[in-house]
DNA sequence: AAAAAAT
């Protein structure tokens, strides 16, 4: 273990790795006259209704994307190597399909701009991008599943048949190996499986939903499709809902490169940023909607989406959504609007711990489900070194300034090496942002109060390494994968554990290492106990004065949310194998089996007894 | 107590 955490950051590796997001520009330029292309009387559609896959791909960068000219996709329909039947889906209603009037298959397919290529240019770090990687690392995450009929996870992406699309574009996202996550994510979905995930973002969540509905997607031939009635409805086949802006938009960039040119339509509807864009994206045609929850109910209450086609339902940081209290859209949004029942759709949960209220949802919203436990990629593998540091709220700044200068000093910041300065509230980051600036170091700012296009600035500027210190509320704490953050210093410690889990995440992505720097003082007393807790299980060394805060404020009262749901080192285990669940009578797990015998509609209404047994 | 999210 390094000495001083200088040399840690120093020998912290700043490649971004798996999840490195290179900055996608959403708005692909489509000329006026192409937009809202009406469909053409000549562009019959293909005489099979079979596989969109887009034909040969490799090498073959530029054809297929040659613009809307009619009749230029011979290379669709032909290759069904992928579908084992099953083209059809229930409920699919008339002329829905391939080959309905208005030419559905084509829509949107002009000129995709290739996502791997228009990122923010980012020199420094090419050379070491995804060399790095410690798989090793991910070996020793812990995985825990359970639930009935688990299909067996896999070790290679080769074993999986996501289709010859789909395997290019993971070359392209240079992905080797799955993530643990993915190994056991994917084929459970693929299987057409619910899931409840507990995993955090950086273990490679994203690409574990998105393959499985590209894919299925794929296979199913069904793309883009519209309703002749309805023409400016768009009526997408998955939707993707996540808690923060910028975390949806960083998810459709992930799914831009993994749909890349095989027809799958992405779209991201989020709120702060003009609506009309969104609503011309989503009329061209969409199967995959990315969306933050208010800006979904808006463009629901306007009649502009319909969630009737939708087959694949992920949530991604759940537990985040309903603490920022989206329970009432997010219910709104799944079970009273046009949303196909659990069991009909497949639906796929995520959150980073499964306290009761998840619990809830994961039981109104699954149907059978498995559940999957992936340990923390940070603690559980101690690639986050971790330093508690008692500073006084009036040095806190003064303190800060020491560590930039040491960071600098070590030529750190030479290399862009990016720190991450957490802090409680907005006024606090506009004012320590500013205070950076004037004392020499380029440094930006994310919060609530700051616009929309400041924030994807400020986030882009830090990316880029232009202002490599960024200046942040808890807007940026869950599920941003910022590439090449070398240091998080928790300036304000959060109250909650959980987020501080969350803050640390940001570095150590992707199996590298790196720095966590928190300033503790007296205010943060309720959080002694249960950091003390979390360093000590992720071989941490815990400073005797941290133990001391802990034992002096554990019987006050400190909250430890931690260990209350099985804990150790999962966010959360399956309440199912509780047997105080079991306890109203109804043993729906029993059998005596190892595995669950979940019989008798447990996916559609439960009866009110079990209901009653979660409290 | 603060933050986030639809206008």
């Amino acid at each position: 273990m390094p000495a001083t955490w200088s040399e840690s950051v120093e020998k912290a590796p700043t490649g971004g790795g798996v999840g490195a997001t290179s900055h996608a520009s959403r708005s692909t330029y489509v000329p006026p006259h192409l937009r809202n292309r009406p469909p053409s009387a000549s562009a019959d559609p293909p005489p099979s209704a079979t596989v969109s896959y887009a034909g040969t791909l490799a090498g073959n960068e530029s054809q297929g994307q040659g613009g809307p000219a009619v009749g230029g996709f011979q290379s669709y329909g032909s290759r069904n190597d992928l579908s084992g039947g099953g083209l059809s889906r229930g409920g699919g209603g008339g002329g829905s399909g391939w080959n309905n009037r208005n030419g559905g298959w084509d829509r949107g397919r002009e000129r995709e701009a290739n996502p791997f290529q228009n990122g923010v240019p980012e020199p420094e770090f090419a050379a070491q991008e995804n060399l790095g990687i410690n798989f090793d690392a991910y070996e020793d995450i812990p995985v825990e599943t359970s639930g009935k009929d688990v299909p067996p996870p896999v070790n290679t992406f080769a074993e999986i048949d996501l289709g010859d699309a789909l395997n290019m574009n993971i070359k392209r996202c240079k992905y080797v190996k799955p993530t643990p996550v993915q190994r056991h994510a994917i084929p459970i979905s693929l299987a057409g499986r619910d899931l409840m995930a507990c995993a955090q973002t950086g273990s490679g969540k994203t690409a574990a939903f998105c393959f499985p509905i590209i894919s299925g997607i794929l296979k199913s031939g069904q793309s883009a499709q519209r309703q002749p009635r309805m023409p400016r409805m768009a009526f997408p086949l998955a939707l993707i809902l996540s808690p923060t802006r910028e975390l949806s938009i960083q998810i459709h960039e992930e799914a831009r490169k993994f749909s890349y040119q095989t027809g799958v339509k992405v779209v991201v509807a989020y709120g702060g940023a003009p609506i009309n864009q969104q609503l011309r994206e989503l009329e061209r045609g969409v199967d995959i909607l990315v969306a933050t929850p208010g800006r979904l109910v808006d463009l629901l209450e306007r009649a502009r989406v319909s969630l009737q086609n939708i087959r694949y339902l992920a949530l991604d940081e759940a537990d985040r959504m309903l603490d920022m209290g989206f329970e009432p859209q997010i219910r709104r949004i799944v079970q009273q609007m046009d949303m196909p029942p659990p069991g009909v759709r497949q639906t796929l949960l995520f959150s980073a711990t499964f306290p009761k209220e998840i619990q809830r949802l994961a039981a109104d919203f699954l149907s059978n489900y498995i559940f999957l436990a992936v340990g923390r990629v940070g603690s559980s593998t101690e690639l986050i070194l971790q330093r508690i540091e008692y500073v006084l709220e009036t040095d806190k700044r003064s303190h800060l300034m020491d560590l930039l200068h040491a960071q600098r000093a070590n030529g750190v910041q030479a290399k862009q090496a990016l720190t991450l300065v957490f802090v409680e509230t907005k006024k606090g980051a506009d004012s320590l942002e500013h205070w950076l600036c004037i004392n020499g170091f380029p440094a930006t700012s994310i919060h609530g109060d700051r616009t929309q296009q400041e924030r994807e600035y400020a986030l882009r500027s830090f990316k880029s390494g232009k202002t490599p210190i960024l200046v942040a509320t808890d807007v940026a704490a869950r599920g941003l994968d910022i590439p090449h953050v070398a240091h998080v210093i928790n300036f304000d410690l959060p109250n909650d554990i959980d987020d501080y889990v969350h803050r640390i995440g940001r570095t150590g992505r992707a199996g590298k290492t790196g720095l966590a720097t928190a300033f503790f003082n007296d205010s943060n007393a309720s959080l002694a106990k249960s950091l003390a807790d979390l360093m000590q299980e992720s071989n941490q060394e815990v400073p005797a004065w941290l133990t001391r805060f802990a034992a002096r404020s554990s019987f006050g009262g400190g909250r430890n949310r931690r260990g209350q749901g099985g804990g150790g080192r999962f966010g959360g285990r399956d309440f199912r194998k509780d047997s105080s669940y079991n306890r109203g009578g109804m043993d729906m797990y029993g059998g005596g089996n190892s595995g669950y015998n979940q019989s008798g509609g447990y996916g559609g209404g439960y009866g009110s007894a079990v209901t009653s047994a979660w409290d």
